[in-house]
RNA sequence: GGCCUCGUGGCGGAGUGGUGACGCAGAGGACUGCAAAUCCUCGUACCCCGGUUCAAUUCCGGGCGAGGCCUCCA
C-alpha cells in the first residue's frame, strides 16, 4: 500500500517512506494545560489519531511510535495558577492547574474516540534533556547568553526559515518582529530565561530559570523518537515560529539535515462561519460541546464531533456549525451498530486515507459500506472493521434481556391488534415506544407476505 | 507592508484540460390501513475579467472575496 502525504517542507504530496518500517515515528504538538481544550485543539488530535491508526494498520501496531507532548510549563499556566489559587505556594498551585487540565483533556479526547499515543511526555519531566540541547547549541556556536537569557542565534543557521519559507531578511523588512535590545538579531528566540522568585524555575548552568517555548519539543521528540524521525504534525499556525524554531534547535544541536522528513499541518477551525476567538464570544470548548447546551442548545456525542471533523479534509479550513453536526449525527444514525471489528478494513476506505488522509472520501466510502451491510449481513464485519479503523463505529446500545422481551411482547401485541384492524390502539403502541426511543420497523415476510416487525433503540 | 492558503449546486465536499463524483437536505414514486424504515427516479455547480488552447471549472495573468502566519494561539 502506497501512502501519500502532503509535506509542508516541500509543499508537495509525496509517497511516504519510513526511515525504519519496524518503527515509524510521529510527533504531534499537544496541549498547553492551562484551560479547557477548545474545538480547534481537537482537530489535530483527531486528524493525527486517524493517521496513527492508519500507520498502525499499514506497518503493524507494534511498529509505530506516536509521541504527543503535554506542555506543563508556560507563563499562561503561571498566570492561571496565581489567579485560581492565590493562597497556595506557586508550585502547588501550578500542579493543581496542570493536573486538572490534563485530566480534563484526556477525558475530552477519549470521548472523541482517540486512542492514546504511545508516549505522552511532559515538559517538566524533560528539563535535563532541554538543558543538554541548549548546552550543545552553545558549544556549537548556535546560541549565546545575553542578560541572563540564552538565545538562539538565527544567523548561525544558513537555511533558517526553510519550513515557513520566510527568509530572515524579508522578516526584517516587515519590521514587525519585537525588537529586544539584548538580541543579536530580531529573529533570535529564547532557549532559557531566568525566573524571578515568584516564577517556577529549575537549576541550570545559567542559573535558576525555565525553558523557552520551543525547546521542549526538540527535547522530547529527540528523546523518544530520535534525532531524525518520520512525521511531525500540528496546527497550521505552528509553522512559524514554533516549528521553524524546533527545527533550528534540533538540527543545529544534532548536526542533521532535517528534523523530521514529513511536516503535516491541519487547517483552522471556524465556528458558524466566523473566526473563533474569546473576544467574538464564540469560543467553544470540547467540554462545552460534550456536556453543556451552549452550542446549538444541546449536548453532542463525541462520535458526532469526530465524524463532523472528518467530513472536511484536514488541510482545509473547517466551519464548525450546528448544521454540520446534525448532518454527521444523521449519517451516524443510519449506520449499523456492532460490538467488535472482526473483519478487515475495506480497501476503498484505506485507499482514500492513503491519499493524504482524504477522510472525506473515506467517510463516503464508509457510508456506502454501511448501506451494503444493512442489506447484506455478510458485509457487516468489513463495515465494522473499517468504521473501527476510523474510530467511528457505532456501538450497540446495551439492552438487557428482560427489557428486550418486554418490548417483544408489546410488539407482538401490536401485531395482534393490527390483525384485528384495531389501528388506533396499534398506533398508540408505536407512538409510545417511539417516545421511549424505540423505533419500530415494519416489513413483510417474503414467503408468507405476513407483516414482520423489528425494532431498535434509537441513538 | 511581507509571506501563504482558499473560493465548486440549498448545504457539505472530492476531483478533472474534453461525456453533471458523491453525501446530506429537497421533490416525485413504490411499499404501508396511515406512518417510519427501505427501495427507485430527479439537479445543465465550478467568484469575476482577460490570456493560452480545437477545448478551461481544471493551466497562466489580473481583479474581487474569505482566511492564516509575521505577537500567545491548534
Amino acid at each position: 500500500m502506497s501512502l501519500k502525504l502532503y509535506n509542508t517542507l516541500t509543499r508537495e504530496k509525496a509517497e511516504f517512506r519510513p526511515i525504519d518500517p519496524k518503527n515509524v515515528r510521529m510527533y504531534v504538538c499537544g496541549p498547553t494545560v492551562y484551560d479547557y481544550a477548545h474545538i480547534g485543539n481537537a482537530r489535530p488530535v483527531i486528524v493525527f489519531d486517524v493517521l496513527y491508526r492508519l500507520l498502525r494498520h499499514v506497518y503493524g501496531d507494534a511498529h509505530v511510535t506516536y509521541a504527543r507532548n503535554i506542555t506543563d510549563v508556560d507563563d499562561k499556566i503561571n498566570a492561571r495558577a496565581l489567579r485560581d489559587h492565590p493562597g497556595l505556594p506557586l508550585n502547588e498551585a501550578i500542579r493543581l492547574v496542570t493536573e486538572k487540565t490534563e485530566t480534563q483533556f484526556h477525558e475530552d479526547v477519549k470521548a472523541l474516540g482517540c486512542v492514546e499515543p504511545t508516549v505522552e511526555p511532559r515538559a517538566t519531566d524533560n528539563i535535563p534533556q532541554m538543558i543538554e540541547i541548549i548546552e550543545r547549541l552553545i558549544e556549537r556556536g548556535h546560541a549565546y547568553q545575553a542578560e541572563g537569557d540564552v538565545l538562539f542565534d538565527t544567523k548561525s543557521m544558513q537555511d533558517y526559515g526553510k519550513l515557513s519559507r520566510r527568509p530572515l531578511d524579508e522578516q526584517q523588512a516587515g519590521a514587525r518582529i519585537a525588537v529586544d535590545l539584548h538580541k543579536k538579531n530580531p529573529g533570535d528566540f529564547v532557549l532559557w530565561k531566568l525566573s524571578a522568585d515568584n516564577e517556577p524555575g529549575w537549576e541550570s548552568p545559567w542559573g535558576r530559570g525555565r525553558p523557552g517555548w520551543h525547546i521542549e519539543c526538540s527535547a522530547m521528540s529527540g528523546r523518544y523518537l530520535g534525532d531524525v524521525f518520520d512525521i511531525h504534525g500540528g496546527g497550521l499556525d505552528l509553522i512559524f515560529p514554533h516549528h521553524e524554531n524546533e527545527i533550528a534547535q534540533s538540527r543545529c544541536a544534532h548536526g542533521t539535515e532535517v528534523m523530521a522528513n514529513v511536516w503535516m499541518h491541519n487547517g483552522f477551525v471556524q465556528v458558524e462561519g466566523r473566526k473563533m476567538s474569546k473576544s467574538e464570544g464564540n469560543f467553544v470548548t470540547i467540554h462545552d460541546l460534550l456536556h453543556t447546551e451552549k452550542f446549538g442548545g444541546r449536548q453532542w456525542p463525541g462520535e458526532v464531533l469526530r465524524l463532523a471533523m472528518l467530513m472536511t479534509h484536514y488541510r482545509e479550513p473547517i466551519d464548525f456549525s450546528v448544521k454540520r453536526l446534525e448532518e454527521a449525527e444523521r449519517l451516524l444514525s443510519k449506520w449499523p451498530a456492532a460490538d467488535g471489528a472482526e473483519g478487515e478494513p475495506d480497501a476503498s476506505v484505506l485507499d482514500a486515507l492513503a491519499e493524504d488522509l482524504n477522510t472525506v472520501a473515506a467517510v463516503q466510502e464508509l457510508h456506502a459500506l454501511a448501506q451494503a451491510a444493512k442489506s447484506d449481513p455478510a458485509k457487516l464485519p468489513a463495515f465494522a472493521a473499517t468504521a473501527a479503523l476510523l474510530g467511528v463505529l457505532p456501538k450497540k446500545t446495551e439492552v438487557d434481556e428482560a427489557f428486550a422481551s418486554a418490548v417483544d411482547a408489546v410488539v407482538q401485541m401490536r401485531l395482534e391488534m393490527l390483525k384485528a384492524k384495531n389501528f388506533a390502539e396499534a398506533d398508540k403502541i408505536r407512538d409510545d415506544l417511539s417516545a421511549k426511543g424505540i423505533q419500530l420497523k415494519d416489513g413483510k415476510d417474503p414467503a408468507t407476505g405476513e407483516r414482520v416487525t423489528t425494532w431498535e433503540v434509537k441513538r
